[in-house]
DNA sequence: TCCGAAAACTTTTTT
DNA sequence: AGTTTTCGGA
């Protein structure tokens, strides 16, 4: 194998890094905080930075590069831009995982090792507990009074093992017996992913050898948003890599801590500075804004950090027209009509399609939803709630579901003529389900004929059939069958559960019927499968990592926005966040009948360029 | 069944 | 903080 030397490495798949990115990248003898705002280029920095540590053999085979994410589709798309950075080879040695995927591997493979009675049994289910869930417990236990939030918090946060000489404390009685309840039967063990943590950390802060191990095949670590980590994430990760070699690369931006309440650490940069001798280095550009809406973003983050450096804007400016503004309106309804006309008028112009604009709010979408949708509909546009439930399962988090990403392509290969990628994506399945190499000439044939076979009895059966619910059922079994549901779900650990499987399959169902109500063609019914065309709708929150053309934030008032503790910084924290979510336009409404403006905040932004005007135009 | 008080809830991820 | 849900007593 041959490696490319330190000075010879370039970035490839881009025209250049900023400086200051590959001041990050060639620091691999230190550990590293990366603080990358919004729009800084991050996940094509880590990519960049994991192609540069393999390329060049400093983390050569078969030592590998771990990196954490929060959310699955970020540890995807992450490990997505590594494999179009670097050789396939290369990038195997590249693992993307969430934390909770991380330390649930660790139990799975070294549960065997956790200390007695901590030991978890191997037959063990994940289990999500609500709220009612931990109530019940303490019912159960006799203490119907104690808030079953404040037991999670507890379970989330105790180290193991639990200091049996301590129980008079009423709340560590607690966890110990919740933990008892936990791992006693071991045909009926439940473990929710925070206790997953805590076993984890338990078991590599007891045994060496598993540590060593750790420590030896991951000598880099990539942390991505890191200001999200919890406290129980952080010991955990101090467990394993605090005193050894490994080299951090911790990417995130504390303007964007949001999540506070979540329980993400307030001071997480200080401590990965004082515990692990971090070195800071702050991305200055800004690809996703251009340079007026950049000027705005600054004065916000100048208020949430007077420290925040100069960001150099990257994107061009397309449009001409006003790009910042807060809409005021008389009323709800007048500002749902007003939202919706301007947005049918840009439509109508050609300026943008409907997609292109996000509606944002900071709280109750669906509510939201339940006023604008019809609104929407009367001038003829769809809103689509990205949260909303579909069955038991959230249409985004649908999309993002193996099975969808398995069964959609299937579909759109009987509804569509050319689909060059679909035809890729369903083929490299089929490869992965039969266990067949890429080299494999005869596997590859009979792949080949039956995907054929299956194509063309599909797109007969679609061109004979009109979308109704009833065929939707008949395409989507069809599918299933092709795929073999037995073999898919077998290949797929998250659908071993059949409660797991069905959320999704129904929600699948569901969403299918949906799209296929008045719809004209079967091509129709898969755009709205998929959203296109249609103006997505979801909190701040879920807006994170996202991007638009043009963002709206509805409720831009003291009601819906500001009545949350004033005591922390996360609403301003919250709005930048959906500031910096526009490529081109924010805008932000309010209406009289739901509070009174917010005095403040409309004069930090008014000398910025961000008029406060009644209604567009 | 009704009324007023008290409590809950808002923002979320995860195989 | 403000709105909605739940609960207990009559």
């Amino acid at each position: 194998m041959s490696f490319v030397s330190v000075e010879d490495w370039a970035p490839k798949g881009v025209a250049a890094l900023e400086p200051a990115a590959m001041t990050a990248l060639r620091l691999t003898n230190q550990s590293v905080t990366v603080v990358a705002s919004a729009g800084a280029g991050k996940t094509e920095f880590l990519a960049q930075k994991a192609a540069y540590l393999l390329e060049t053999g400093l983390c050569p085979a078969p030592k590998r590069v771990l990196a954490i994410s929060f959310k699955r589709d970020a540890a995807k798309n992450l490990a997505e831009r590594v494999h179009q950075r670097c050789p396939s080879d290369m990038a195997r040695r590249f693992d993307s995982l969430t934390f909770d995927a991380f330390t649930k591997s660790l139990v799975d493979r070294f549960g065997a090792a956790i200390p007695a009675p901590y030991t978890p049994a191997p037959t063990y289910s994940i289990a999500f507990p609500g709220r009612r869930d931990w109530d019940d417990f303490l019912r159960v236990q006799g203490a119907p009074n104690q808030s079953g939030q404040t037991l999670s918090y507890h379970i989330t946060n105790a180290a193991l093992p639990i200091d049996q000489s301590d129980l008079s404390d009423g709340w560590k009685r607690m966890v110990k017996a919740y933990w008892d309840k936990s791992l006693r039967d071991p045909n009926d063990s439940l473990l929710a992913f925070p206790m997953l943590n805590r076993l984890a950390e338990f078991l590599l802060r007891e045994n060496e050898q598993v540590r060593r191990a750790l420590r030896l095949t991951y000598p880099f670590i990539f942390l991505d948003e890191f200001q999200d980590t919890t406290y129980a994430q952080y010991q955990l990760l101090t467990t394993a890599f605090l005193g050894s070699n490994a080299m951090l690369t911790a990417v995130g931006d504390d303007k964007q801590r949001i999540m506070g309440w979540a329980g993400a650490m307030k001071d997480g940069f200080e401590r990965l500075e004082a515990d692990f001798q971090t070195t800071e280095v702050a991305l200055l550009s800004n690809w996703r804004s251009h340079a007026d809406l950049v000027a705005i973003q600054q004065v916000i983050a100048h208020a949430i950090d007077d420290q925040t450096p100069v960001v150099q804007a990257r994107a061009d400016r397309t449009i001409d027209d006003d790009i910042a503004a807060i809409w005021t309106y008389d009323t709800a309804d007048a500002e749902c009509e007003g939202i919706s006309d301007w947005v049918a008028n840009q439509v109508r112009s050609g300026t943008i399609s409907p997609d292109e604009v996000a509606i944002l709010v900071r709280m109750r979408a669906d509510d939201v939803e339940a006023e604008l949708s019809p609104i929407f509909a009367r001038k003829g546009l769809i809103l689509r709630n990205v949260a909303r439930n579909v069955g038991e399962i959230a249409i985004q988090d649908l999309l993002a579901e193996e099975l969808t990403e398995a069964v959609l392509p299937l579909i759109k290969l009987g509804a569509r003529q050319r689909s060059p990628d679909d035809w890729l994506i369903a083929t490299k399945l089929q490869e992965t389900l039969r266990g067949i190499e890429p080299e494999d000439q005869d596997g590859g044939a009979s792949i080949l004929a039956d995907l054929e076979a299956f194509v063309l009895d599909l797109r007969c059966f679609m061109r004979a059939n009109a979308p109704s619910e009833a065929c939707c059922d008949e395409v989507f079994k069809k599918a299933l069958d092709f795929l073999n549901e037995k073999v898919f779900r077998s290949a797929v650990s998250a659908y071993n559960r059949d409660r797991d499987y069905t959320r999704v399959k129904t929600g699948f169902g569901l969403l299918l019927h949906e799209s296929s109500e008045n719809a004209q063609s079967w091509d129709e019914v898969l755009n709205r499968f998929e959203g296109v065309g249609q103006t997505p709708l979801m909190t701040v929150h879920k807006s994170k990592g996202l991007e638009f053309h043009t963002m709206i934030f509805l409720g831009l008032d003291s009601q819906s926005w500001w009545s949350l503790k004033p005591t922390s910084d996360e609403e301003l924290k919250s709005f930048f966040v959906a500031f910096t979510r526009a490529m081109q336009r924010a805008f932000f409404t309010r209406c009289a009948e739901r509070g009174p403006t917010i005095n403040w905040l409309e004069e930090m932004l008014a000398p910025a360029g961000v008029p406060s005007v009644v209604g567009p135009e």
